[in-house]
DNA sequence: CAGCATCCCCATCGATACTG
DNA sequence: CAGTATCGATGGGGATGCTG
């Protein structure tokens, strides 16, 4: 997940100059499907989050990409940042209006995975014994 | 995302997936999110394609990443294949009713994104002012 | 036509160290 | 506490060539 568009890589330009590969929505959409976003995006449904906090509960995201999702997803609109000027330092990420949509969305993808991961178990079991 | 009675939320469920690369959920989710295999799933909604069709359709996709995505695709359970034994071959692929499912859900998340492209367009606007 | 096999680049991500 | 900076390896995925 970039967190800059306006990058001069060879790669940044001739991705960026593909507009129907790489639309803007395709983008926005990978950062609300993305592993860390995802995940970002369901745990502030229930409550905003200080940054350690939603590492904690996340789990296994590295501070590094943790601190560039939620960048992204500010910029997107979908994350409000608080950062209260106390030392030590505090900041507060919470869901926007935008953001609870998306989020909602997500989770609804997200709980309609789970309820059919006995299917999709199913038919990968049919899927392998045929092929053997 | 599966939700276990002992977890409310997401942190065990990728912790516990740590002897594997992921939890299969996440496998799943990133499947039908995955850059093509969104587009296959969408373009499956309106009726079925062949393979080359399938490949014009979405335009810019290799046939490695195409074969790819509706293999997993495939093994999932979401997609049908239907290969006729003549010559030249002749391959069909179709959503199953499970496919269906998740292609109705992708594409309420894509039309979601759609919609407020504008939206997320003028938070980056603001987000980047702000930087600046 | 509908793929599979191979090579290889470089973007992404984890690990580590450092800072206000 | 809440990040930033840097580096290395890992693997996704494009390009190319071949096959039934």
């Amino acid at each position: 997940m970039g967190v800059r568009d306006t990058d001069t890589t060879l790669a940044g330009r001739v991705r960026s100059a593909d507009t129907d590969t790489m639309c803007p929505e395709r983008l926005v959409l990978e950062h609300v499907t993305s592993r860390w976003g995802a995940l970002v995006l369901i745990a502030l449904l229930d409550r905003s989050y200080r940054f350690s906090e939603l590492r904690r509960e996340i789990g296994t995201v590295s501070e590094k990409m943790l601190a560039q999702t939620l960048q992204t997803l500010e910029r997107d609109g979908l994350v409000h940042r608080d950062a209260k000027p106390v030392i030590p330092p505090r900041v507060d990420y919470s869901l926007t209006d935008l953001g609870r949509e998306a989020a909602e969305q997500v989770r609804a993808l997200s709980l309609w995975v789970a309820q059919r991961m006995a299917a999709v178990r199913k038919a990968r079991e049919e899927y392998d014994a045929a092929k053997a």
